[in-house]
RNA sequence: UGGGGAUUCGUCUAGUGGUAGGACGACAGACUCUGGAUCUGUAAGCCGGGGUUCGAAUCCCUGAUCCCCAGCCA
């Protein structure tokens, strides 16, 4: 896949470590990190991130560490730990043995606490988690020190190895480093650095009865793992005379944090609260339904790593507050797949077609290409027959302009197939079309007429008694809006923008026959319609469920945009 | 007069004192057995106001707007 090597070759963090490399700050060496908490499924933000520092590992020949930051066992578990080496996997990118957890340094990380409280330079502090609050000031006032500040080394060494030990309650105490409560930088008025909570980990189990806080672990755990450049988001940038601050307290290796800006992609949202209130609220059917962001939802949306790869590529990295339009995204998706995914043809709704020249009880097996971008993808059979159906958006009786598929009297070919002209509409009694009446000319078989005829219309079909039956799920975008996280005018809330027909069922597909063996996860353009893949969860064979990954790009939808415009 | 960060086509993004470029999207056309793909072209931008300079998106001053921070979350 092409990369815009303009852009990815000129991004800040790109030039900051080119500067490391020319200084010789970190002996030309580069180590990234991708540190995730283990407490939900990764999403199309994260994948920014994963692309980054794995990119950056890549490019720079150097290293990436998966590193899961478990630092808080009340939210977090093993099954969050799996779905997400599953879904960096996927992305293709290979940590090899570097596996790593921060509750790795967790005796290491109680040490580093010990040696500050006997430098004096961090304490047990008793007040409750509300005076804590009090006592820390506002934005724009200054806090004041807690009265237990002052305890001896003696005293403070005594409480934290108690607290430790699980002698207190949850809350009870906590461990602050001891700097200046009166620091404009909120994060710097004594940070909380081990709160007690008495509960099991997922990985070092009852041995804890405290653990420490993001920022006590965070720098340590990079510099431990010899990280040169952390790379993290933008929010974390006013913590980061912390990390420095802790890291030259300890005397410790010093990597450099460099702050990047979220991905905010539109028509949809991104925050870890939204994504759970749509699962746990059933507006959307778990963590990989497929209208959700997550690389789970995209996966099984029938998106590919290569897209989302490139997708990251695209956008580069920047440190100004963004939102990035999900044509984009899709933009990579219809790349990657035109060239990969093999065509067929499929009839979502379906009308009958009765090609009254046609001998009864006779089947025509006609060549039909694999995928025009890819000669390497041969040939198959698709069967004709008297009786068919097409596409009912592809008949109108009576036709606008620019309108040029079927109507009476008119002339189109059959996909591979015959020219066919429609002679006869029956309706029902309610004056609904229920069947087209058409001839065929013999001479076009395979598509072409040999006396130069043309027609303006190409359309997809099937032949019923060929056909087999399908669900087909219609995907579209969750969100109406471009920026759902925006409120109203009239105050409505982000959950009333969700798009109600960001899923629209389809019972009775008609499918060609080759699609009868389609393996889950197999994914295909159905031809003028958009790209589908097998359903991975509720797919049965004899069953078969198709979900709509996205749509071709539709000039005609356009045209009768701009025509009801007017 | 709390701290930090940001502002370049509709949306992203490059530019580092010397012709504002790319991508997506939009529009127009060519081609086409997918109204797909492909190809060609068009419109579209430096947050405002001052200043320095032969020359400013870039340097200086000043103003505006937006984002983040007051978890014992990360």
């Amino acid at each position: 896949m092409t990369i815009n090597e303009e852009s990815t070759l000129s991004n800040f963090i790109q030039q900051a470590i080119n500067n490391d490399n020319e200084s010789g700050r970190f002996d030309r060496r580069i180590h990234t990190r991708f540190p995730p908490e283990p407490n939900g499924y990764l999403h199309i933000g994260h994948a920014k991130s994963i692309c980054l520092n794995f990119g950056l590992a890549r490019d720079f020949g150097g290293l990436c560490n998966l590193r899961f930051d478990d630092t808080n066992p009340t939210k977090e578990s093993v099954e969050y730990v799996e779905s997400q080496k599953e879904d960096v996997r996927w992305l293709g990118f290979d940590w090899h043995d570097r596996e790593l957890y921060a509750s790795d340094y967790f005796d290491e990380l109680y040490e580093f606490a010990k040696q500050l409280v006997l430098d004096g330079k961090a304490y047990v502090d008793s007040l409750s988690q509300d005076e804590i609050r009090e006592y820390r000031g506002t934005l724009t006032q200054p806090g004041r020190e807690s009265p237990y500040r002052e305890r001896s080394v003696e005293e403070n060494i005594d409480l934290l190895e108690r607290m430790k030990d699980g002698e207190f309650p949850d809350g009870a105490h906590v461990l602050r480093a001891k700097i200046d409560m009166a620091s404009p930088n909120i994060n710097m008025r004594d940070p909380v650095m081990y709160r007690i909570l008495n509960t099991e980990h997922h990985r070092t189990g009852a041995k804890w009865r405290i653990y420490p806080m993001y920022d006590f672990a965070h720098g340590q755990s990079d510099s431990i793992e010899r990280i040169t450049h952390s790379i993290c988001t933008m929010e974390y940038e006013d913590h980061r005379p912390l990390y420095d601050w802790f890291l030259e307290e300890l005397g410790m290796y010093q990597p450099r944090q460099i702050e990047f800006a979220r991905l905010n992609l539109s028509h949809t949202v991104l925050s870890k609260r939204r994504l759970l209130r749509l699962v746990e609220g059933g507006y959307v059917n778990g963590w990989d339904d497929p209208r959700m962001p997550t690389i789970a939802g995209f996966r099984r949306r029938g998106y590919t790593p290569e897209a989302i790869r490139d997708f990251c590529d695209r956008i580069g990295v920047a440190k100004n507050a963004a939102i990035i339009d999900i044509a984009l995204l899709e933009h990579s998706l219809r790349d990657h797949l035109n060239k990969t995914a093999p065509r067929a043809m499929a009839v979502i709704r379906p009308l009958k077609v009765v090609i009254t020249n046609y001998p009864e009880g006779e089947t025509d097996w006609l060549d039909a290409v694999n995928n025009p971008e890819d000669e390497t993808a041969g040939t198959r059979k698709v069967p004709f027959s008297r009786e068919l159906y097409i596409e009912r958006d592809d008949f109108m009786e009576d036709p606008p302009r620019r309108f040029y598929r079927l109507a009476p009297g008119r002339e189109v070919r059959l996909r591979y197939g015959y020219f066919i002209k429609c002679e006869e509409v029956v309706k029902d009694n309610d004056g609904e079309v229920i069947e087209l009446r058409c001839t065929y000319d013999p001479e076009t078989r395979g598509g072409s007429a040999p006396d130069g005829r043309r027609v303006r219309a190409t359309l997809h079909w099937v032949s019923s008694e060929h056909a087999i039956d399908a669900e087909v799920r219609l995907y579209d975008h969750l969100f109406m809006r471009w920026n759902p996280d925006e409120e109203a005018d009239d105050g409505a809330d982000w959950l009333s923008f969700l798009n109600p027909e960001s899923l629209v069922v389809v019972e009775a597909a008609k499918l060609e026959p080759s699609l009868a063996d389609a393996s889950p996860g197999s994914r295909y353009q159905f031809e003028r319609q958009g790209y589908f893949c097998v359903d991975t969860r509720d797919s049965m064979s004899g069953k078969p469920i198709f979900n709509r990954t996205t749509t071709l790009r539709d000039t005609w939808a356009r045209v009768q945009r701009s025509q009801s415009n007017r």
